[in-house]
DNA sequence: CGGGTTTCGTTAACAAGTGCATGAAATCGG
DNA sequence: CCGATTTCATGCACTTGTTAACGAAACCCG
């Protein structure tokens, strides 16, 4: 993922940084352990990663209400900024690498992706390391 | 890609590791830069890389013979033996996957795959992380 | 209630890779 | 022969995966 690891170096953002920031951005304020199911991360590693979003003043931590061991991780404003700003530039290289391979394929190979993906996730067996 | 990580770990070589013993494999002796090239790797990483390989007496180098500069790596007995072994463990990892998900769907699957791959390496656009 | 157990996030420490800049040797071309 | 180029190696800063241990909070049950 070449183009899209530019992108985000550009942006000042790794690319765990951004796939947990894209997993905020569709689930919503999330508590760490379920950031770090969907985003496939140890937590270990996922305080290390909010630690620097956090820095970065991209996400934020809000206390939860019942539970004092756990908080709610939601995005800033400054990250819905950055989220939409490279979204377009992501579907930018989408597009191109479309244009290159064939929409058609490239809508079946994604299927077949997801596919696999939640099948695996099911049964615990694989786990994505990158995506589009 | 879990179980594949735990069975390298066992046999005590990391991901990157058995991606350059692969690309050994397929290729036969070869000059690091090729190995690079087809591994996906930076020149940097790559001589770490055989560092430990050849540390671990998986891999072995030989002077090239008009060019000093350069040399050839090729994999040695216990390489080609560590190798046989884990094609097997491999398969049948990748057995017990098409059993979950489907032969007939994981075909098209790594069909498309490589043809992905293989129009990406023409235009020099994305890198394979990461394979079964 | 109260003590053991479980859950949750954090920290520390180590191994491994990445990317970049730089270095050093060998080769090539005029 | 000399400078440019090629090819691999190194050092450094940074990120991540992994494991183990820890501390705090919540939970459960006798």
């Amino acid at each position: 993922m070449v183009p899209i690891r530019a992108m985000l170096a550009e942006a000042g953002v790794t690319e765990q940084q951004w796939r947990v920031m894209r997993v905020l951005h569709e689930r919503g304020p999330s508590d760490p352990a379920s950031i770090a199911r969907d985003a496939c991360l140890l937590m270990p590693s996922l305080t290390r990663i909010l630690r620097g979003l956090e820095a970065k003043g991209l996400v934020a931590r809000t206390p939860h209400e019942s539970d004092r061991r756990t908080f709610w991780v939601r995005i800033t404003e400054a990250g819905e900024a950055l989220i939409a700003a490279h979204l377009d530039e992501s579907n930018r290289i989408l597009a191109e690498l479309e244009d290159r391979y064939g929409r058609e394929r490239l809508d079946r190979l994604l299927d077949l992706l997801e596919e696999l993906a939640a099948d695996s996730a099911r049964s615990g067996g694989l786990a994505p390391r990158e995506d589009v």
